[in-house]
DNA sequence: CGTATATCAGTCAGACTGAAATAG
DNA sequence: CCTATTTCAGTCGGACTGATATAC
């Protein structure tokens, strides 16, 4: 763990929108995932759980576009959850091809317990900030993402 | 080529800023790394060549802090740069362990080039913003790095 | 001597692709 | 026969580590 404020970049570089949103989302991310991490689990997790307690059991594709895993790479993410007990997976009756994932008690608690630590680094992330600048960061985020994921 | 918009994320998940940056940020990576691989070049070329620009000739380890990028990586990216004639690496006389960088005329010029392009894509990132609201974005994740990096 | 520089080899996590097996 | 789902194997670029050769 290094990743060193660079001592002094180049003026063309220092005021570029797409460089300081990258620098901050390597930050954000590392925060996140660190914080995570102590409590043993991955950001990963955290999308899936929320997914299945929100919207109920569903197959691994349901989760990939709802969690925007990818199929291939949520299966070792239910492997992980599953190995924890926090979820399970059974085949779809109605469906053979599909799993039945379900969240289990121990995951719900998990998501509460996460959902915590989650509010806690959030603010961590937006400490320099005041509520309404808070707001406004996450709007003007939302409409960049809008404009460049829409038609 | 896919990395869709997620049908319908979790609650939970929407709102979350550093899921909002994260997000925002690979849309802005890729914008500026296509938009650059569309000319030939990558990011941290135009990283290299804005600080030998700016604060002239140097050595690789005053590139790797100026940069950001990484001393073991900064090698290929010279190499390639060099590929191009747009820099050139001469052994340093005052201190042997040293390689000396220079950017010369064509890489000059490749940077113009540069500052054009990136200027485009800088443009198409933020378009759905107003001048000053891509003022107020700038502003507010330059408050975030600052607390993030500093003391 | 200890330290800094450039280079190389290699790890690691994440995004992503392609192809199989199975089943609708 | 064509398509959808899960899984596996593997690629690819980026960040990062560790070791080495060389020179201060």
């Amino acid at each position: 763990m290094s990743t060193g404020s660079e001592g002094s970049a180049p003026a063309r570089l220092r005021g570029l929108p797409s460089r300081l949103l990258s620098l901050a989302a390597v930050r954000s991310d590392r925060l996140v995932s660190e914080g995570l991490a102590a409590m043993g689990a991955r950001p990963w997790h955290y999308a899936v759980l929320a997914a299945l307690q929100e919207s109920g059991p569903a197959s691994q594709s349901g989760l990939s576009d709802r969690t925007g895993i990818y199929r291939s790479d949520l299966v070792a993410v239910i492997n992980e959850l599953a190995a924890g007990g926090l979820v399970e997976r059974q085949p779809d009756a109605a469906d053979r091809r599909r799993n039945v994932i379900t969240v289990t008690g121990a995951g719900r608690r998990r998501l509460r317990e996460l959902d915590e630590r989650i509010a806690v680094l959030e603010d961590e992330l937006l400490a320099p900030l005041a509520p309404p600048e808070r707001a406004q960061l996450t709007g003007l985020l939302q409409r960049l993402l809008d404009h460049h994921s829409g038609a």
